[in-house]
DNA sequence: CAATAGATCATCT
DNA sequence: GATGATCTATTGC
């Protein structure tokens, strides 16, 4: 019991519908090489059913992760730019997935620093370009495993005890043209480490408490 | 403050 | 040849 060393989580936990999995990874570690960080906002993007997804129009070279088995990252280039992290959801030929947007650092935040050169610790990763990037995240990670390897999703933060309660505010999806007001945006009520879109106006539709069985 | 421009390339038409 | 699930810097009120 004491002392348990943090294991990835297992295939099963993706093998839902991408909505579900999308709040469920909320708190939840994401871990690279030493780098650790809470993820604190999410989207999912629904596949076949949703227009905004990636993987709407089938299957394409890039869109065959999605249509693999979940529990595997699904890494894009957007804008020549940036690198974004996706996790595959949904059992294996059905195309659903969630964006990870944004994450609260835990450990390595010396190494975030270095690839980003930013003042608060707030913007090291609050967003799904500088996430990518405080993590060392890239293409080259498209299709990994995230139940064994070097990327990987794990439990909760702290060893013995469990994650604090926390609420799970819900808003539309940013940056997309289609579908644009589906609730699919899920992020911690209060977090300092969301995306800046978070903030500003009442984009906060409802909220609702959670718990999870799979930390 | 808010609004906008520019960066820059894998992928698809 | 066009299009982005973005970020940063800069300009304009």
């Amino acid at each position: 019991m004491a002392g348990h060393r943090p294991a990835p989580l297992a295939r099963s936990f993706y093998a839902r519908p991408a909505t579900e999995v999308a709040r469920a990874l909320l708190g939840k570690v994401l871990a690279h090489g030493g780098v650790s960080a809470r993820i604190v906002e999410t989207e999912a993007y629904l596949g076949l059913a949703d227009e905004a997804a990636h993987a709407w129009r089938g299957r394409t070279p890039r869109t065959e992760v999605i249509f693999g088995p979940p529990g595997h990252a699904y890494v894009y280039l957007i804008y020549g730019i940036h690198d974004c992290l996706n996790v595959v959801a949904e059992p294996e030929g059905s195309p659903g997935c969630v964006l990870i947007r944004a994450a609260e650092p835990v450990t390595g935040v010396a190494a975030m620093r270095r690839r980003r050169a930013v003042d608060r610790v707030e913007d090291l990763a609050n967003g799904p370009g500088k996430l990518t990037r405080a993590l060392g995240i890239t293409l080259r990670h498209n299709g990994a495993d995230l139940t064994r390897g070097a990327l990987t999703v794990q439990g909760t933060v702290r060893e013995p005890d469990r994650e604090q309660p926390f609420e799970i505010c819900v808003s539309p999806r940013v940056g997309i043209s289609k579908n644009v007001d589906w609730p699919l945006r899920f992020f911690i009520a209060g977090s300092r480490f969301v995306s800046n879109h978070s903030l500003g106006s009442g984009a906060t539709l409802k909220k609702h408490a959670e718990a999870d069985h799979f930390s």
